[in-house]
This record gives structure tokens, C-alpha cells and sequence, in this order.
DNA sequence: CACTTGACCTGTCCGC
DNA sequence: TGCGGACAGGTCAAGT
């Protein structure tokens, strides 16, 4: 499911809906094949008060006044979901994609002391949530080697360009994709970004001139921009904070958009496969 | 070191 | 209607 704008969307609902909410009680898969480390550690998140909701590439922290932090990976079908003023299990909004709850792929349930509750559903259990030290979290791995955040005001078309030549003798779709390169980004605005620029996904990161890296800089920003303000994009499995979908893909250009007409050139748009993803390009537009 | 590929899981869709 | 295989918005460990 989520690349950066439809992360940021989860957290910018969940900072509205769950600050100052206080844990009551935890429940959590046991079933292998879910990795989390919450029950060795609960009795820092038991009683604990929600400070902040924060996010950085495509992972979401939720900060509590024990000192530690539920730190979380959506990774391809991960939800975050908030159902206020509920008993457990009963109810959900009336718009919602998301069924009662919990459901079979509930990974992690936390219950408020008034009764509202946070699941966490993860169809395909790639997706993880770790209770550590708020403090640690900078030196987890993740964390040390993940690249800047595109969307800061500080981030300059002179470090986009410094990053990617680092991965010179790659694709640049699969730079994109690299989170130690650029954080956040993932294959929906990769495809998105190098149509915006008239890349191909497969010309080499260092047969770039300046001229493409800063057109290539715009057009991202431009575009996870966009789908922020729309609430991201869904498919069948993305929902946000509240189970309703995002409409950026009303937006897009290519992405899932193949037999269709490419909307600058009228040409076909097609689907490929780059990086091992699939990958949505115009054949005309986008020439090698 | 840089780069590519397979593995992790479950569900769905498509062709036979 | 059933079955096999490919594929799905991500990342890491292993391989070359």
C-alpha cells in the first residue's frame, strides 16, 4: 500500500484522533509470520499517554509519556485504523471501507480508556510494529541509512541530484525506489514522477544531465505534493486513519493507466516490468 | 562496494 | 467451477 503521501495522510489523521488518548489494553498476533516485539515490553505501553504522531520516509511513531514509542511499517497492505467511541468490536464510520473490527487480519489491537480503539490490520503480515525507546529509534537501521525527506523546504535540486549519483550505474527507477537515496518514495510516484519528466525508467542515473535531475526534483515534489493534499492513493487495501480511501489516483498519468491514452503525446500508454515492479510508461513521451 | 534477485505472506485475477 | 501461476503501492538478505 503506502509511499510517502499516504503514510503522512495515516499520521496526520491519527495526530487528531489520538493524542491525549490513554492505553488501556493490548492485544496482538502470536501467529509466526508477524514480527513485533510488543509483548515483552507492554508494560511500557499499559497506562501510557499519547504525545505525538510522527513520521519519516514511509515509517509512523507514535510517542507515548513512558519514554518509548510504537514504531510502525505498513510495508504493502499495513492499516492503521481508528474507530472512536466504540466498545471493542462494535461499530465503524458509516463511509468506511473497513469492516467491523476486528477482523482476520488484525495484527494489533490497543483499547483506550474511553473506549475508543487503534487496530492495526496487515493482510500479507509484511508490515511490523516495534515498542522501543523513543530515543532509540534514530539508531535503528532504518533510520541510519534512509535518505532526506523530498518534500522539506531545505531539500534542493543540488542534494536531489548529489544523492542519485551515488546509485550511477543503475536505472533510475530503481533509485527512486532506493529509500537511502530519497526517502519516501515508492512505485506509484516513481512512475508518476518520470512521466512527469519524460524519463524513461530505465536510462541510467549517470547519463542524467542537470537539466533532467531538476526537472526530475520538480516533477516528484510536484507530484507526492499533489497526493498529499488528496489524501494519497488507494487500492483495494489502502485506507486511511479513518478506513476511507485517498483520490490521488483520480490524478495520475500512468500509473495503472495501461491501453489508455497518454494524455501530452495520445500515444498508448504501456506496462513493463523495471526493478522487478511493475512499471507503467509512455513509449513515446518517455524515450530511452 | 554496487547492483540484482529472491524471499517474506495472503488474496485476487486471469487463462486454461 | 477448479486449478496453477503471476502479480500486488516494500524492504532485507543473499547472491554475483
Amino acid at each position: 500500500m503506502p509511499e510517502l503521501p499516504e503514510v503522512e495522510t495515516v499520521r496526520r489523521g491519527l495526530h487528531e484522533l489520538i493524542i491525549g488518548k490513554v492505553v488501556q489494553t493490548e492485544q496482538h498476533d502470536t501467529e509466526k509470520g508477524f514480527p513485533n516485539t510488543l509483548a515483552d515490553v507492554s508494560a511500557f505501553l499499559l497506562g501510557a499517554t499519547i504525545t505525538d504522531v510522527r513520521r519519516r520516509a514511509k515509517v509512523l511513531m507514535i510517542d507515548l509519556s513512558s519514554g518509548y514509542s510504537l514504531v510502525i511499517h505498513l510495508k504493502m497492505t499495513g492499516q492503521l485504523v481508528f474507530v472512536g467511541e466504540t466498545r471493542f468490536g462494535a461499530g465503524h464510520p458509516n463511509d468506511s471501507l473497513i469492516g467491523e473490527l476486528p477482523d482476520k487480519s488484525t495484527r494489533v489491537s490497543l483499547l483506550f480508556t474511553d473506549g475508543s480503539a487503534l487496530y492495526f490490520n496487515d493482510q500479507r503480515k509484511f508490515g511490523w510494529m516495534k515498542l522501543l525507546p523513543t530515543t532509540e529509534i534514530p539508531n535503528m537501521k532504518f533510520m541510519q541509512k534512509v535518505g532526506p525527506e523530498p518534500l522539506e523546504d531545505d531539500f534542493t535540486p543540488q542534494q536531489f541530484m548529489q544523492r542519485f549519483l551515488r546509485r550511477a550505474k543503475t536505472n533510475i527507477k530503481a533509485a527512486l525506489l532506493d529509500q537511502s537515496v530519497i526517502a519516501g518514495v515508492g512505485n506509484i510516484y516513481a512512475d508518476e514522477a518520470l512521466w512527469g519528466a519524460k524519463l524513461h525508467p530505465l536510462r541510467l542515473v549517470g547519463s542524467l544531465t542537470e537539466e533532467e535531475f531538476t526537472l526530475l526534483y520538480h516533477e516528484l515534489r510536484a507530484v507526492m505534493k499533489l497526493a498529499v493534499q488528496k489524501g494519497g492513493s488507494s487500492n483495494h487495501t489502502y485506507v486511511n486513519a479513518e478506513g476511507k480511501k485517498g483520490s490521488y489516483m483520480d490524478f495520475a498519468r500512468v500509473f495503472r493507466l495501461e491501453g489508455t491514452l497518454c494524455q501530452r503525446c495520445g500515444a498508448i500508454i504501456e506496462k513493463t516490468r523495471v526493478a522487478g515492479r511493475g512499471t507503467h510508461i509512455c513509449p513515446v513521451c518517455q524515450h530511452l
